[in-house]
Parts: C-alpha cells; sequence; structure tokens
DNA sequence: AATCAATTTAGCAATTTAGCTAAATATAAA
DNA sequence: TTTATATTTAGCTAAATTGCTAAATTGATT
C-alpha cells in the first residue's frame, strides 16, 4: 500500500516532461533491445528496452538519461533488471494499479460524500 | 481531454510535500470557511475552504501557501472562486476523473497488450 | 589480462523552486 | 473616506533540479 511518500515521489517522477516523455517511451514500447534468446528471463516482457535504447530517442546525453531511470526507478514506477551487461527496463504495473486506484477511490468517496484520506494515512 | 503538458503540470502540482498536503486538506475538509448564508454561492460546496483557513494549518506564511494554491489552480487540480473578498477552493473532480481514467485505460491497455499513449496523443 | 560495451558516479554550471518579508491590491465595513 | 480583512505581487536567498563531460565501474569477449 503507498504512503503518502511513495505517492508524492511517483507525482514528482511523472511530473518533470523528460522523465513523462521517457515514461511514455517505456509504455509504448518500439525500442526493445534484443532480450537473450538463449538464455531469456522469463519474467521480461518481449518489449523490454535498455538505458540506451531509450536515450537513443532523446537528445539528451546518456548520463543525464540514466539518472532520470534511477529516480523513476527510486519512485518505483518502472523496473530495472539487469542481464549480462545490460538492464532491462519495464513499467511497473502493480504501482500504476494502485495510483488508479487511489484516485478512483479519491473521486467515489468524494461524490459520496466520505472523507477520504487521499494518502490512505490518519 | 487532458494533453501531455497538462498532466505534467498535474503531477508537478502533486509531486511536492507541501502542495501535496494542501490538496489532500482541501479533499479532506474540516478546515473550512464560513460560505455567507445570505448570499450563498451554490456551486460552491459546503466544506469550501479559503486561502487564510488552509495556510492557517500549515507552519508556512500566507503568501507561500498563496503561490502554492496557485500553481495548483494552474495545473486545474483544484478551483479558486472570488466571492466577497474571500477566495473559496475546491477540487476540481472532473480533473481528477480524468487521471483516475488516464491510468486506469493506461494499465488496461497494457494487459490487453495494446499500445497506449500515456497522454492520448500521437 | 586486455579490451569492449553498457551503465553509473562525480563534479560542475545554469536554471528553477520554495521559502521569506514587505509592499500592493481589492473588497467590505465603519 | 478611512480602516480592516483577504489575498497577491515583488524582490530576495538558499536549496534543489537538470543538464553536461569526464572518469569509474561492471560484466562479457578476445
Amino acid at each position: 500500500m503507498l504512503g503518502m511518500d511513495d505517492k508524492i515521489k511517483i507525482f514528482k517522477a511523472l511530473g518533470n516532461e523528460t522523465r513523462f516523455k521517457i515514461f511514455k517511451s517505456i509504455f509504448t514500447g518500439g525500442y526493445a533491445c534484443s532480450v537473450d534468446d538463449a538464455q531469456p528471463k522469463d519474467d521480461l516482457i518481449a518489449q523490454a528496452t535498455c538505458v540506451s535504447s531509450i536515450a537513443e530517442q532523446f537528445d539528451f546525453a546518456l548520463p543525464t538519461i540514466s539518472r532520470h531511470l534511477k529516480e523513476m526507478r527510486d519512485a518505483k514506477i518502472i523496473t530495472m533488471t539487469k542481464s549480462k551487461n545490460k538492464i532491462y527496463i519495464e513499467p511497473n504495473i502493480e504501482i500504476m494499479k494502485e495510483i488508479a486506484e487511489c484516485f478512483t477511490t479519491l473521486v467515489g468517496d468524494y461524490e459520496k460524500g466520505v472523507v477520504y484520506q487521499f494518502d490512505n494515512t490518519k
């Protein structure tokens, strides 16, 4: 369950143009690294991308993209899985579900007249 | 329909501890200004609060709160309605619905394998 | 062991953000 | 019209953010 600090981190991560576009690109896919066929990681989706594949799509230096990805990972909106010497990046769907639910509940409770604590804490 | 820039602004507005707490407080209520009974504004909810009522709950100077509220209004997550010499503040439920839907669709499409453009633009 | 490839870390500069106080504005009340 | 109340604007400072390049790290390959 996401607490207030978790949510603030998530919104902060998405509240920057570069990171938003990176996030969108990770969801949209189409710039996948080739996941090794010989030793596939079952938990990696076909569209999993890596840091340099993402960086190619942007006019920023690779270390800049790397640091943005780190912030997004710290906010738990993406996962980064090391395999060989590449790092495969995927969206964290469970967190997205929690955020979706958070807003849905916020609206629902508000319309029902229920006082809702946005971050589920007292 | 919210575009990419709209969403970034919304996330940025919520991605700051002070603003998040202000937003939560606006939703939670309990610190309402007395809306004038003689000349009630029908479109104001009972819990509508004003700038100084919000500021009282925080250890920041009033102009600081005012500027945060302005940013939240610019992001359209709250509305500010002038009545007499007070400004009544309410959450913008329609925007919250759009954000909720945005995340719900993001997750749903992802799980269906549909390539979803997070910001609904090509 | 040396080299290559992918990524991160360190250190720097420019910009933005977030707080403050003091002054300005706008409306209401006396 | 003066005064009081509510809010914003202006101008300042300190801290955080976002970009860069160069160097370090990590793992794979030769």
